[in-house]
DNA sequence: ATAAAGTGGTTGCGTATGCAACTAAACTTA
DNA sequence: TAAGTTTAGTTGCATACGCAACCACTTTAT
């Protein structure tokens, strides 16, 4: 057992446990100040929202691609915020397998109302951290991202 | 909608949506390297797996605690990791409430298979990033928990 | 044109997760 | 010590997620 003992305090030091907690507290946070704000809305959903509002009508594999989703999850995703009323699915006429999704007008409310919650959420939470260390941090990220992102599953286009 | 595109595009210029893309690779990495290597194992069972390596017989509220989940969620972890005999409860013999919670030989044969795993996975993912960036990063990331922890609802002790 | 291959979406299955409500046990306090 | 409060763990309910299998429709190739 020695040996797995050393090798574990040698995660400690690299940046997977730091991701894994951050996220987490990140995570938590949100979903609090939503609940506190009296905004229904959960992290996935308001992802979604925003790409929508960004641009509409999109297809699904295009939103799973966008949202770094498994289609079948977007696929339930969807369905929750159907019943939610938040956006619908309107099937293309070009191409009978496609269904285009569009916000709803409650969606564009409620995601009026979360915008600046998460705005502000964002503004907490990089409270006394430098211009500098977020750009090496977001430099870093986006490294760590190439680094894992070896042909992934995810190789559908963006549109 | 004018309002609400301003907002989200501000939104693009923080830590938050690297945080969420970073770490939907990195999961999906980690998964699939387990995978490869014919170890079945998700990641919250690796975490756990590890704790129990580092410190065996902890109560369930302590590794709650150290792994930063709801009781309830790792109530159901052990349970499922019981089932695959990776672990298992222990009742307290001093007060009747706790589970201690240990490692099994399976357990620890697996988790001596996974180490090295990640191990790679993290020399991968932080490939062609220099010492100080990780460090920056690590400072940032710790700083970010700090601003969100505001009296969380883990605050139990770590024993 | 027809068979083969590919694509978009759904569903079954297993896993993980949080919150709230609940039970049993321990602790506090009057 | 009895009543009230806190704590540890479990369970119901809802959400989210990935993989694999599947269906229907398209596109490609022969």
């Amino acid at each position: 057992m020695q040996n797995v003992i050393k090798n574990i305090n040698e995660i400690e030091k690299s940046l997977l446990p730091w991701l894994g907690r951050t996220m987490k507290g990140l995570d938590f946070y949100i979903t609090d100040a939503f609940k506190r704000n009296n905004i229904n809305l959960t992290k996935a959903q308001f992802i979604l929202l925003r790409r929508l509002a960004i641009k509409d009508g999109l297809a699904q594999h295009n939103l799973a691609f966008i949202t770094d989703r498994d289609k079948a999850s977007l696929t339930r995703l969807i369905s929750t915020m159907e019943r939610k009323e938040l956006v619908h699915r309107k099937p293309s006429r070009s191409d009978k397998r496609v269904n285009h999704v569009f916000i709803t007008e409650k969606g564009i409310d409620i995601l009026r109302v979360g915008m600046p919650v998460i705005i502000e959420v964002i503004s907490q939470f990089q409270q006394g951290i430098s211009p500098e260390d977020i750009q090496t941090t977001i430099k870093v990220l986006e490294q760590i991202r190439n680094n894992v992102n070896t042909e992934q599953h995810w190789t559908t286009e963006t549109t």
